[in-house]
DNA sequence: GTTATTGCAAATTATTTGCATATAA
DNA sequence: TTATATGCAAATAATTTGCAATAAC
């Protein structure tokens, strides 16, 4: 299992598969796919995929607005909402809905995962599982169900 | 694996274990848990676990105070709000916030199990499998962490 | 009798929306 | 040029909280 930790925020782990992918051109990967899907590129909506390539944590909508108006300013928070509604419609990225807490987003870039969340810190595991993601799929069958999308969370505290 | 149908808004299923109890005794179980644990007893608490241990549904705060206000006039929402919490706080009922929508509670007199969600409905099937706990666990443990719960739902269509 | 709980209304948090203006295609 | 996106401020939805009145133990 591959383990990356990155700030004392976030941390991402992939599982089985464990690659690691250049994050510079998520940017123009998102910026092509949102081309593509009739997505009206402007300024602001620029800014915030830039900082949704550049974050390798999960923002929420407050920290994201944060980030992009120290780049441009000229940015509101009502903007980020809809851009994030926009992005999200598009495929570019996926929100989360943890606990209680406000929405956190991610790039849809890396292949999907599920998350452990730190109960004491707020920080965030990502991990995999093959058998998890199949047996969901079994059960789903079972029930006469196909999952469009499903949420697997553990809510998890340091051993020791 | 056990079926139970129940209105159109619930079904409720076992997997594994498929037994189903007496809901007739999970008032007087849930009282007694309460005092156990040194909740003071009033009125509209008793109204609301009457309330919950009747439902089989995951009813809203809302829809709660819908029920138990027919019940009692005299009970608010704010007092529903309030006791919910000390109702999960004393283990008796499980609170679940499914996407996007309001959080939704139940008592927690059946072993633990996961959701499917139907997008189309919002029904809700409940489903357990061992073998997915298992695998969690060890997901956990792997990354040093112990679970202190989890969250697993199956947001998912009807076949054909 | 003392301490916890209630109802009400006001506050809070996360998010959405109406509308006049600005901007991408 | 024409439809769509933006900023702002106000609206909404779910939930929480302060406080004076009330009820549990």
């Amino acid at each position: 299992m591959q383990l990356r930790t990155i700030c004392n925020k976030t941390i991402c782990t992939c599982v089985s598969s464990g690659y690691i992918l250049d994050m510079s051109e998520t940017k123009t990967t998102m910026e092509d796919a949102l081309r593509e899907a009739g997505v009206r590129m402007t300024r602001q909506r620029r800014v915030l995929v830039q900082v949704l390539a550049d974050a390798n944590d999960h923002p929420d909508a407050n920290e994201l607005h944060r980030r992009a108006h120290s780049i441009d300013p000229k940015i509101s928070l009502a903007t980020v909402y809809r851009t994030l509604s926009v992005l999200e419609e598009a495929g570019v990225i996926d929100r989360h809905a943890f606990e209680g807490k406000p929405a956190r987003f991610e790039t849809t870039d890396r292949p999907h995962h599920d998350h452990l969340i730190d109960i004491e810190t707020g920080d965030v595991i990502e991990f995999r599982s093959e058998k998890i993601e199949r047996l969901q799929a079994e059960i789903a069958a079972e029930l006469g169900y196909d999952i469009i999308h499903h949420r697997l969370e553990l809510y998890a505290r340091k051993q020791g």
